[in-house]
DNA sequence: GGGGAGCTACGGATTTTCCAGTAGATAGTA
DNA sequence: TACTATCTACTGGAAAATCCGTAGCTCCCC
């Protein structure tokens, strides 16, 4: 499929589309937790999503409201072959290890994982 | 911990590092599959990323022979968790769907991911 | 010694990413 | 009306990433 890739910058404001389903400039502002950025440093970012397809905007009052036209599963389906492809050497299985050996996983987290797969191997049976 | 991150031409010679445990310019250019780069192109790539401290070099001969200094694993678990928190919001859960609802994923793997994930659970008993 | 092959260092050009100031438009308010 | 606040478009510019040419070195072979 096509290469999707976001710097990091744009990765965090496509997060916060993502979390609000869409927002103002101000809105990401806000919700960017990093470095406080200016309105327009903000207002770049976007433009360059725009420019790139990843977002449009609609007017909203004065504003614009600007909504991610590319989904965060689509976005995150190729970021997660990207990385299996170079870090993980093509090995999903590798990849999954290195998931499942995150220590701040709990219980319930795995159980539901372990459900999720067995519905996998199931429908696959 | 630290941000590990790599820009797409690096992280393409960083897997090729990964991949053979070392090598040199050339042999990184010739595992590039993108386009034919020029050999000076490749060692700057390398070049910079030993700027960085991802790698290091050794005399071999007339040539350098390069090595990475942080293991896949290390830049792996950084970059799903990078993934998980800016496109998944956070959820491993939802991260893991998406890796498990890959079409290519064949019974051997889904079979390899279970026992793995048997055993993560074992021993969280 | 001469010449070629292979390698590195250096530096430049270009593109991309990142950040923010300025100007102008608009709406609300005194 | 005039003043203020907010928002967008335009613009510049710094920094990083990408790409490669050139120069110079070393080794090998003639």
């Amino acid at each position: 499929m096509d290469e999707i890739y976001f710097p990091p910058r744009e990765l965090a404001v496509m997060s916060v589309l993502w979390r609000l389903g869409s927002a103002s400039v101000s809105d990401v502002r806000e919700a960017l937790d990093e470095a406080d950025l200016a309105y327009t440093s903000v207002l770049s970012a976007l433009q360059t999503l725009e420019e790139k397809g990843y977002v449009r905007h609609e007017a909203e009052g004065r504003a614009y409201r600007y909504f991610p036209t590319i989904g965060a599963d689509r976005a995150g389906k190729s970021a997660l072959a990207r990385i299996r492809d170079a870090i993980f050497q093509g090995s999903a299985e590798r990849m999954f290890a290195q998931m499942v050996a995150d220590k701040r996983l709990g219980r319930k987290e795995l159980e539901q994982m372990r459900q999720l797969l067995a519905d996998r191997l199931g429908e696959k049976k």
